[in-house]
RNA sequence: GCCCAGAUAGCUCAGUCGGUAGAGCAUUUCACUCGUAAUGAAAAGGUCGAGAGUUCGAUUCUCUCUCUGGGCUCCA
């Protein structure tokens, strides 16, 4: 019997018999191993691990627990899926059901328009598990297009993939130019389209590779159903998509329901309404949110931080109105662009008014209201600007897309020869304020032009992405591209943060314009005494206040730091004797900068904490007859524990330090007047 | 905008196979004055999201609208 050679990735090496499997190779090395294997890896190509393995083939065993092994159980499942749901529905139709993070989902089409049921979703779950314990194999086999068409003749968004496969024979494919091509180049290989059957009655078509057999998956559990697009076209019919999420483990799929748990608690929804910081009476409409005092609170300390941060960088202050002539918009470009977008006119005497759904314009407006020089370059506009969008009614979600909102926006006008420059201290701005929220974990994005929503010339295009690029590379910060993502003026940076609980989060951005300046006719009077048009640069940080305070109150699960928190230290009295002590270390702290309340002795002091812990208070501070006595408060920090007998002037540095330790300069001040009259 | 599911007290929810509703917490009052996560009692609190239809009668069934949730699409 020949042999072949194989290499292991840790470069050892391996002689097999000829025709020995992936399997065959796992079971050589551990039996574990072959246990775990999903898939295999040969030569840089995952495969089946039924297949023959080559001579002088490099191998990696794919388990379950790697992320691809996870593809790959989770892409399995999805086809398990849809095997249940065509035997349950006999004459669905099924489309794509491809792996998603933490999941899978597939698309169907139920004869007569019927839509899935939350029953439906269990049975087709009990079904699924029939199949997994049938342990079918997942047999591949290839056809040629015209056998495929034949073979999927009752699937109509089968036949038109395959007729994607023919029209894209001949072109190389490119996975990240369209989906037509992903969906071709998970089927196709060289001009043929592989299919994977499992029983007699269902086939798949399908690049691969799956799982040898159903019985190696089971820990699954059917999420929800919804509704999607046929290849996401709007115009296109609307299919039912069940989602899924599968795991290697009993032990993983619980640990990832129990995230979901996590992430739920921590909802900004929820947390608003039960910290009582805001809420969206559905007398304003949709999208419309109104905030309470401990919200206000929490906003103003943001805002404020804001303005400070934004005087020490250099910027100036504007305001602008919220309402415009309809010709602004259409000099910048935007009602062409934005129209739907923005809300509808409003006729008035001389001429037809919209609610501004950006500060841009005006900016513009301000630059250009008087003769600029090259000495005042670059010139650096801030607002707290509120903008008016119509999002659609079905894309609202809490704070996170809302139709009133405040952008902390600013507009940078400067030369070509500051524009690298002026982006890489911006990119310092930006991470330094973030990191002043809590955040630090930053990733880049860089977005690119899409020819077909786009306007400007290739070389202006060109050159403006190039200087964000090096600016970005100036910096150090690692950055991923967004092909054809930018806005239709310009290229961009986005800035993502990841939270507490390891989501990401897109907030800051940095776009480059050349085109207001162009249409706004924008220039300033160079050194040579001949005008030049000035490079504008857009950039928010928070992006909108609304949303960066959703996203903070879930990366703090409402725990906001003692510098954001809308009460720092609550006083509770043991008894109504305390009650005057209370109050006078309250006014004092009071006066000392700090947000104290008291809850006077009317119940129970185990209930007055109690309470005072549910709204996640920094500190609570108990005072009894010792207190009284000594000068000192029982502190109670949140996630601490109990110290009793803490001077106040300890506790008053105490708070100051930890206000300071957050926000180095606002709280500078705090600090100095705690100094001045707490002693 | 599209598909699906919802809307009952301030909050979280139960309930009415069609006969106008109930709990816990929160609120108010009274008693208790207490040293670190729920003291007891009482009261008050609802056009059962809005409008229309069917019906002797609608919170309940039907339709429309508004708002909300999960997705899709979109996101300057």
């Amino acid at each position: 019997m020949a042999e072949i050679n194989i290499t292991l990735p840790d470069g050892s090496q391996r002689s097999l018999e000829e025709g020995t499997t992936a399997t065959g190779l796992a079971m050589s090395i551990s039996r574990g191993l072959a246990k775990a294997a999903v898939a295999a890896e040969v030569n840089g190509v995952e495969t089946d691990l039924g297949v023959a393995l080559p001579a002088d083939a490099t191998v990696a065993i794919v388990t379950g627990d790697s992320d691809e092994g996870r593809h790959i159980l989770r892409h399995s499942t999805s086809h398990v899926m849809a095997q249940a749901v065509t035997q349950l529905f006999p004459g669905a139709k099924f489309s794509i059901g491809p792996a998603i993070t933490d999941g899978f989902y597939y698309d169907f089409d139920l004869p007569g328009g019927k839509t899935f049921l939350e029953e439906d979703l269990k049975a087709v779950e009990a079904r699924m598990r029939e199949i997994i314990k049938a342990d079918q194999p997942f047999s591949r086999s290839e056809m040629s297009i015209d056998e495929a068409l034949v073979m999927f003749a009752d699937q109509p968004y089968k036949q038109e993939i395959i007729e994607r496969v023919r029209a894209l024979a001949d072109v190389p494919l490119d996975p990240n130019d369209d989906e037509a091509s992903e969906d071709a180049a998970e089927i196709a290989v060289g001009g043929t389209v592989s299919v994977y059957r499992n029983t007699p009655e269902f086939v798949d078509m399908c690049r691969g590779p799956h799982v040898p057999t159903t019985g190696k998956l089971g820990h699954f559990k059917l999420m929800k159903v919804a509704g999607a697009y046929w290849r996401g076209n709007e115009k296109g019919p609307m299919l039912q998509r069940i989602y899924g999420t599968a795991w290697e483990s009993k032990a993983a799929l619980e640990e990832h329901l129990h995230r979901l748990e996590e992430a739920e608690k921590r909802d900004h929804r929820k947390l608003a309404t039960e910290l009582d910081l805001l809420s969206f009476p559905s007398e304003l409409g949709g999208g419309l949110a109104v905030w309470h005092p401990k919200g206000g609170i929490i906003r103003k300390l943001m805002e404020d931080y804001s303005r400070e941060r934004h005087q020490n960088g250099g910027y100036q202050f504007v305001y602008t109105p919220h309402l415009a002539n309809g010709k602004l918009f259409e000099t910048s470009g935007h009602l062409a662009w934005y129209k739907d977008g923005m809300y509808p006119p409003m006729e008035m005497d001389n001429g037809t008014y919209y609610m501004k759904p950006m500060n841009c314009p005006m900016h513009c407006l301000i630059f250009r209201s008087r003769q600029r020089s090259y000495r005042e370059l670059p010139l650096r506009l801030f607002e707290l600007g509120t903008v008016y969008r119509y999002e659609r009614a079905g894309t609202l979600h809490g704070l996170m897309r809302i139709r009133g909102f405040t952008q902390d926006d600013s507009h940078i006008y400067c030369t070509e020869d500051q524009l690298l420059d002026e982006i890489a201290s911006l990119l310092d701005f930006v991470l330094s304020v973030l990191r002043a929220f809590g955040f630090n974990d930053f990733t880049a994005n860089l977005s690119t032009r899409d020819p077909k929503k786009s306007v400007g010339s290739d070389e202006i295009w060109d050159k403006s992405t190039e200087a964000l690029r090096v600016a970005l590379e100036r910096h150090g910060l690692p950055f991923k591209y967004k092909h054809g993502d930018a806005a239709f003026y310009g290229p961009k940076i986005d800035i993502d943060v990841r939270d507490a609980i390891g989501r990401s989060w897109q907030l800051s951005t940095i776009q480059c314009d050349f085109n207001l300046p162009e249409r706004f006719d924008l220039e300033y009077v160079g050194n040579d005494n001949a005008r030049h048009q000035p490079i504008m640069l857009h950039r928010a940080l928070f992006g909108s206040v609304e949303r960066f305070f959703g996203v903070l109150l879930e990366h703090f699960a409402g725990a906001f730091p003692a510098w954001l928190a809308p009460v720092q230290a609550r006083i509770l009295p043991v008894a109504t004797a305390h009650e005057d002590y209370a109050h006078e270390q309250a006014a004092a702290l009071r006066a000392a900068g700090f947000r104290v309340d008291v809850v006077e002795a009317n119940d129970q002091l185990g209930k007055r904490i109690r309470a005072a812990k549910m709204e996640k208070l920094p500190y609570v501070l108990v005072v009894g007859d010792d207190d009284v006595a000594n000068h000192t408060f029982g502190v109670n920090p949140r996630g601490g524990e109990v110290e009793r007998g803490v001077s106040v002037e300890a506790f008053t540095e105490r708070l100051s330090a930890e206000v300071a330790e957050m926000n180095p300069e606002i709280v500078g001040a705090a600090i100095a007047a705690a100094g001045t009259s707490a002693g």
